[in-house]
DNA sequence: GTCTATAGAATGATAGAC
DNA sequence: GTCTATCATTCTATAGAC
């Protein structure tokens, strides 16, 4: 994403906070209660703005809703540029997955909203679907495709490790309620996430018969 | 589960019958539209009832929602005995796998409900996360540390193992939207499924050291 | 740009006839 | 057990003063 330039005056960058300040909590409640559990009222009184103020910036609250999942997408977009910039497989894997995993530990309501949509049957944001995502996704795949071909890694339906990496990073933001539950009811904590980041990578190089160091 | 007693009478047959027609209803209704989104209006109008009858078998929308949720949750408990009934890692596992995927192909609805509930914090279950299913999760953590002793597989942290396994199988369920637009918008067929459990399988099994035949 | 007040629509739940 | 009619509440969105 490119940088935002810099606000040309004082009313333009209070507008940006105040937009930045609405995402933010936005992003939060819709995670928690879902598109039609959450309200602008209740938006508002988290960011401590009246409501109207949410309608001047969003004039629809779906306006606000697509804002908030464009943003995560994004994000993870970003995320993938080890596949194209890294040769082996083992260093394009492991990063992404690492940084999946750091996603969903700072991204964890976004993860949670995009969750919700696409559980809902991607309503609001099935163009993404149709359009960046399956690029995205066809990609990918011949990448894989190129290493099973040069030996690489074991012959696997690629698809399915997508979306087996997708399922199991996202868990740890999407399903950590019960994650935490499980968990003696405490947040995971820097140990325990480099520790499941170390597993879920390990496992999946192994699965797909790429050695670790190579 | 046991099997439920035979109806007493005719009255009370048909009572049975309204009841599963609400549930499985209200299931496809909740995942569509989340517990806020989803109104008892609808509910009635896709049952084809009135809405005050669904106040009669259900007090309030969120018993209803609660037996839902409780429905699924005890499927996927059953589909665990696996664990218990067998020997060797590789046949506890794939049968586990299998099952799970099956369970998706399924029953999505309910997976998604599960989903939702989870993402927004389990407010109505949360109970059933400390108790059952901690209780769960620690028995099947000792079996997967007695195969580790063993040998029989590569030392991981088994709660990583079992999240990754949620994970991947809940993901053709809950994310189905998602992967049937990458599908060329078509339904996955028989084909198609009995891929994507082959391949989840042999990953994860190769992913922990564990031979497929052994 | 910010805020108060309110219009207009939809929802969960129930009363009460049958 | 079933259904119609309705109440009380809550929500999105906007009008209009400042």
């Amino acid at each position: 994403m490119p940088a935002l330039p810099k606000p040309a005056n004082r009313r333009e960058g209070l507008r940006r906070e105040t937009l930045a300040l609405i995402l933010a909590t936005a992003e939060r409640i819709f995670a928690e209660h879902g598109f039609k559990g959450a309200t602008m009222q209740a938006i508002a009184d988290e960011a401590r703005l009246p409501k109207a103020n949410l309608h001047y910036y969003f004039p629809t609250k779906q306006d606000l809703y697509r804002q908030v999942v464009e943003r995560i997408f994004n994000i993870w977009l970003d995320a993938a540029e080890s596949f194209d910039t890294t040769a082996s497989p083992q260093e394009a894997l492991t990063t992404y997955i690492r940084k999946k995993m750091e996603i969903s530990r700072s991204h964890p309501y976004g993860s949670k909203v995009w969750a919700n949509e696409v559980i809902h049957g991607a309503p609001i944001i099935h163009d993404y679907l149709e359009t960046t995502l399956t690029e995205w996704t066809e990609t990918r795949i011949k990448v894989i495709e190129r290493w099973m071909d040069e030996g690489l890694i074991d012959r696997i339906n690629p698809r399915h490790l997508l979306y087996m990496i997708w399922a199991t990073t996202q868990h740890y933001a999407d399903f950590s309620h019960q994650i935490v539950t499980l968990n003696d009811s405490k947040e995971m904590n820097d140990q325990q996430w480099a520790d499941a980041t170390e597993c879920v990578t390990r496992i999946i190089l192994a699965g797909i018969g790429a050695k670790r160091g190579g």
